[in-house]
DNA sequence: TAAGCAATTGTTACCGGTAACAGTGCGGTA
DNA sequence: TACCGCACTGTTACCGGTAACAATTGCTTA
């Protein structure tokens, strides 16, 4: 009925070859007579075979692809950090395998799971709390694994990233310099970096003497979000003169929300977010914030990863690739 | 040296059966003595046993994974498409091989290469151009084929999307029943969506007299880009009432270039995107656009691929999806 | 002229699950 | 007692490419 899809047997048939031939043509063409190259090579193209990667991962236990795990695909962060990845494995071959686990430890080993199963030759992680099953499964994997975003945590292997907490601390320094007093830190989903980012906050606030005060939205991260958060703030804590936000959707949301109310920017608050992402840094005024590497980050730890998969001996355990503070107009 | 991953055979060693009888246990536990039964799962559990899907792949050539070709990663289109097809794959055991081509029909052929060479049981692809060969492959590979974004065309099997003519063609009837004359169109990348706004734009304009104009930015669509070509109306076509963008990241960056210039949205110049991103809908004024139902197409695609590959029959070629107008407060 | 060697092609086995089929052992029934 | 059937377990073969080795051919060289 439904004819199959060709193989090199198909190929070897038509040619009165063995397969052993036609695989050899295919892969290294100058091995083979010219007379059979060619008829090989036209009926390859002309029964449009597809290479089957099926039997090398299966033989060899290698597929030519690596996984990729992050906590959420609509998030830009990640979206910058596969491109940065696959800048660097596709032009090696490998394949990416993503899955995404919304911020769960328990999805991520079942992705992770999912993942392996495929034979990936190695994994990116995104998370630094793994359930106990999840590091089983690495461990017995036995594969390269590096884990990206953070660089405050011991990493299983090798991590590539910038430091959560200093990055938040720098932040909160640089406003209490510009005078500000009482700052607010808007977090939302608790997610690892929120809580270290949390832990920069703190850490500044205390060291000049100011008190930290946090205020949570258990919604996943929004403008809206970051307007309503905002509109709390005008309500419970009406002397607030800087907010901090976890990331620049809750900052420009809560710009909008000020700019709504007629409260001026940085006059009468001054705002700061994370990440630097477009919006932020496109509209006026310029949105302060912590510009990250996420592409380099991603470049840098396929990079890693590749370079371990091929069997290099890794130097640098952890890899910092820092930030930068964007002041913009908003401080 | 290294250990090798663990296998059905490890298992059987381990508890003296053969593999077969591991592998049944682990299917259906039913099957299977109690005793040994109990053995085996503690064994697997104690060695790490992670299921291996190469045999699977190789011996039925079916994969459990289905190929998803996106133009780009970093377009929130594409992440809430990725996001509502996986919203289906997920809970039905398919995992998604995703890829993208950076709108190039000779890089999605590429792609499309890599992600057949993995088996896949069932292709979305998000653009109607393909080359001969890309063509060629989908057919040898004989799986089934589900195209998203666009009802325009004639589907290679199966189309679930939206009418991009007719989008672009009410937006801007809308934005000429507000009164407007000297309606520009912003277009950047000429990927195919673009052009079909550009038709029902022109469609649009010609019926009511009006002149169109296009503007061309060949840079990929960005808030700065918005901004740039603002800018280039104001100096080149200085009689300019509304502008219709390509989408929402170009009209957002348009607007933000009129506040900085002290210019009044909607007073001197209406302007209207395309898709209803956040940004749009949560500032002041709200950004008037099509609302477009992209995790809605996910899901629809998703479900139709889903049923083609369990070899159902399907009735319908064309599963157009519709969009909403957001007149918003820019018109 | 026979050994020697390179170039080319063929043969076999393997990877790890599972379908299909083949035992094996036990209890119940005629 | 002999036969049947059920419950459980084992055996074999297969998927498609390729490593490792074997075989064949034709030509060169001592």
């Amino acid at each position: 009925m439904k004819k199959k899809r060709p193989t090199l047997q198909t190929i070897a048939d038509q040619v009165g070859a063995t397969k052993m031939t036609v695989s050899r043509c295919l892969r290294d063409p100058e091995t083979v007579s010219e007379g059979l190259r060619e008829r090989i090579l036209s009926v390859a193209e002309q029964v449009g075979y597809i290479p089957n990667r099926a039997p090398d991962l299966l033989s060899r236990a290698t597929s030519h692809s690596i996984g990729v795990l992050v906590p959420s695909l609509t998030n830009q962060v990640f979206a910058d950090v596969i491109v940065g990845i696959e800048k660097r494995t596709e032009p090696a071959g490998y394949h990416l395998m993503l899955s995404h686990y919304g911020y769960s430890p328990a999805v991520e080993e079942r992705s992770l799971a999912s993942v392996l199963s495929y034979n990936v030759d190695g994994v990116i992680l995104s998370d630094h709390h793994h359930t106990p099953r999840t590091l089983r499964m690495l461990e017995t994997a036995g594969i390269p694994v590096v884990e990206i975003m953070d660089t405050h945590h011991k990493p299983l292997q090798q991590a590539v990233g910038y430091d959560n907490v200093a990055a938040a601390f720098d932040m909160v320094s640089e406003m209490i310099r510009h005078g500000r007093q009482q700052i607010i830190y808007l977090a939302v989903r608790l997610d690892e970096r929120t809580l270290q980012r949390e832990q920069g906050y703190r850490q500044a606030m205390e060291q000049h003497g100011l008190t930290p005060v946090t205020l949570h939205s258990s919604q996943r991260s929004s403008y809206s979000v970051g307007a309503a958060l905002l509109e709390q703030i005008l309500n419970d804590y009406p002397h607030t003169d800087g907010i901090f936000c976890t990331n620049d959707d809750v900052a420009v949301g809560a710009y909008f929300e000020c700019q709504r109310r007629g409260i001026n920017v940085p006059g009468q608050m001054a705002i700061a977010g994370f990440h630097g992402h477009d919006v932020g840094q496109a509209m006026t005024p310029k949105l302060a914030s912590v510009i990250t590497p996420r592409q380099a980050i991603g470049e840098a730890a396929a990079q890693a990863l590749l370079a371990r998969i091929q069997g290099e001996a890794v130097a640098d355990h952890t890899v910092d690739l820092g930030y930068r503070i964007e002041t913009g107009a908003t401080l």
